[in-house]
DNA sequence: CCAAAAGTGTTGCTGATACACCCATGC
DNA sequence: GCATGGGTGTATCAGCAACACTTTTGG
């Protein structure tokens, strides 16, 4: 490739950093790091990385997401570029913001050790280096936005789920109770779950019948989103 | 400041690119130029520059949109980080596409020809270099979107405007007709339109009212956008 | 038998849509 | 006086919100 035609121009140093959802069945929590290295060593922070020459932002954020948690194939979507000339107390960095939602169940005990990493409660968020603060706040305001529109809550629940964890994850989401039968009856009637036989017995004596989400069913009901709650 | 830190990780180029959005009272319209420098010179484009070292990119796109009209504080609001390896035929480059709402009237002539720019109808663009189309395409799209929550079809009007030119401009924005009792009806509901005595006489025999937006009562209503349409 | 969570229908209201005629004016 | 676009009201329908009791079962 032929770089000189541009050779005048500053170049800068780039960066993702992604905020990580995950849902426990009650709250709605985020994954930060303690960072390890300086400036800002021992801080909270979003996982990030810088990018290199050969690779995009989605796959430097896919690479990072896969460091911190061992997956591959997880949900990710760019959320917005902050580049405030001051915003690293270290040097100019732009960074390229991702937030990805993952099955927390899946996530693994042994790399949280190993990356010193926690999950937190999203209104209990610790003080994060840099601009972080305003990803994750801004990540939250986004999330709660798509789902409304987009079957992307399911990317938090395990693949068989219930309707009453289901209706927590959105409580959770947008902060407010919602109605059981209103939230049940709309939601099957998008005609997009599967009801399997099986119970879940572990949150209740009588039990919660299982659900799974059918890609097929719901990409043949729109290509632009259809209104979930 | 101290970019020792991080000296051993690649720079990159980084670059702002311009969708401006205009309205000619009938059609939704981009501005496009030709482009004047190597690779691609002569093939139309969108207005965009490099961002350096001490600037953000909303500072770099206001500045690449004030070269091109010779506006200030025009509305502007980032799309989205394109950041394809191969997406500039002359060498890596990131960047971060913004789109602009401007009153097409207030575009100079003089600039316009300086720069070999010209308006096109969103459907009739033709062909653009690198990924500037898929741009474009994702531009209209968020303002469709944005349009129907927020106040910013007015960005595109003059100060003064009537009902029937407001609804041309969100037709033309949603490529569908509306009817005019029922927008009429939900638009003045609102209660942010202020109803002027002097009417607008080019366009029909009869005369059409002014209206002016008031962003008091806007900001009001809600902190979290209305629905418009 | 009791505690705890799951499951299930109806009603009123609000907002969306569909639709057609008269008005004012310049020519 | 006629052609052009501006302005206005009503009826129907669909979707949303509010609301409480019965079922199941482990202990």
């Amino acid at each position: 490739m032929d770089i000189n035609k541009y050779k005048s121009h500053d170049r800068i140093l780039v960066a993702v950093d992604c905020i990580i959802f995950g849902f426990d069945g009650q709250q709605l929590k985020a994954l930060l790091i303690k960072r390890g290295f300086e400036p800002e060593i021992g801080k909270w922070s979003l996982m990030g990385g810088f990018v290199s020459q050969d690779e995009s932002t989605d796959e430097a954020a896919a690479r990072v997401l896969h460091q911190l948690t061992g997956m591959h194939n997880i949900y990710m979507e760019q959320l917005h570029c902050f580049s405030d000339v001051k915003r690293d107390a270290a040097g100019r960095v732009i960074s390229v913001a991702y937030f990805a939602l993952i099955n927390i169940a899946d996530y693994s005990e042994q790399l949280q050790l190993e990356h010193e990493a926690r999950w937190f409660h999203l209104n209990k968020i610790p003080e994060l280096i840099f601009d972080h603060k305003e990803m994750v706040t801004l990540a939250k305001e986004r999330l709660r936005q798509k789902v409304t529109n987009h079957p992307i809550g399911f990317e938090l629940l395990p693949e068989k789920f219930t309707l009453p964890s289901l209706q927590n994850l959105y409580e959770a989401i947008y902060e407010e109770p919602l109605d059981k039968r209103n939230f049940t009856r709309k939601i099957l009637s998008l005609g997009i779950l599967n009801k399997l036989d099986e119970k879940e017995k572990e949150s209740s004596r009588k039990g919660a019948f299982y659900y799974i989400f059918d890609k097929n069913k719901y990409s043949k009901l729109h290509q632009e989103g259809v209104k979930f709650i």
